[in-house]
DNA sequence: TATTGTTATACTCTATAACTATA
DNA sequence: TATAGTTATAGAGTATAACAATA
């Protein structure tokens, strides 16, 4: 079976994409004082707005006490701020400030561009291709990881 | 220009794989015994025999401290041993242990049929194409590092 | 009773700096 | 002097458990 070779190049390839691409996402968000942990946090408020920090444990899929505790560095680095919930004196809400929210928007940016960086170089047929050919391994490794676990 | 939206929505598959692929090997180094910090020292081993702790300091980018700190966790869950180096008494040699030995026997095997799973479903001619996507992806992302920094 | 977010505690990973034993 | 690996110290990120305030 020649072909078997050839799939674990592909592997060994796809898993050098993952370190390159931590590399250089690590190296953006510091640039713009974030953290890789605090990056999504801060994403999740940019698209859905003012969140609770419950609802934020639950979108990231993490604990309570680990979002008191990003919540807190993104407020010390100017991020966010903390505010009462209009209707539940438990909850506080978290928003974006104006800093965070500019930083955001440039990052979205940065993002489109960053896009075109990589994939510029490949006609609408490559492109296509690639494209199709990630969805068919997106859809593996989904069933993957439900077969094990969750 | 019409492709940058497929672009960017590229961007965002090739992200979901990195999470999606990050999950799945959490799971299985976790069911090893090991942690997504500790597998690359074990890999080196692997790869190249017995090292001091420099050459493991070197190999995975890290500060020599942390190699202390990452061989004591190997060495506490039977991973790896300390020896003397035979030439320079102030080095210590790293060794796989037989159960390393075999876990990471266990987990080559393991990464071949992941390898299998994932890129079986295409045809020759598919994976070639993917493959070459992923080359000048690659490709893009060292230049785009080597820009920045170091 | 149940939920929200906190404090208390602990463990992994990472880093810098000072130090010991060797080279 | 220089190198290998340690201790000392610090900080981020993650987790569980107990608890206070509120629902």
């Amino acid at each position: 079976m020649p072909g078997a070779r050839k799939r674990t190049a592909a592997l060994d390839q796809v898993l050098e994409l993952v370190v390159l691409l931590g590399e250089d996402m690590g190296r953006a968000l510091e640039r713009d004082g974030l953290t890789k942990s605090r990056a999504p946090l801060v994403w999740e408020l940019q698209q859905h707005g003012p969140r609770t920090q419950k609802a934020l444990s639950d979108a990231l899929g993490t604990t309570p006490r680990n979002v008191t505790g990003l919540v807190d560095g993104l407020v010390a680095t100017g991020f966010v701020t903390r505010g009462p919930h209009p209707s539940d004196r438990r909850a506080t809400l978290v928003s974006l400030t104006d800093h965070g929210a500019e930083v955001m928007a440039r990052m979205a940016e940065a993002y489109d561009d960053f896009a075109t960086q990589l994939f510029g170089g490949m006609t609408a047929r490559e492109l296509d291709g690639f494209v199709a050919g990630l969805g068919s391994v997106l859809d593996v490794l989904r069933q993957h990881l439900g077969d094990s676990g969750e």
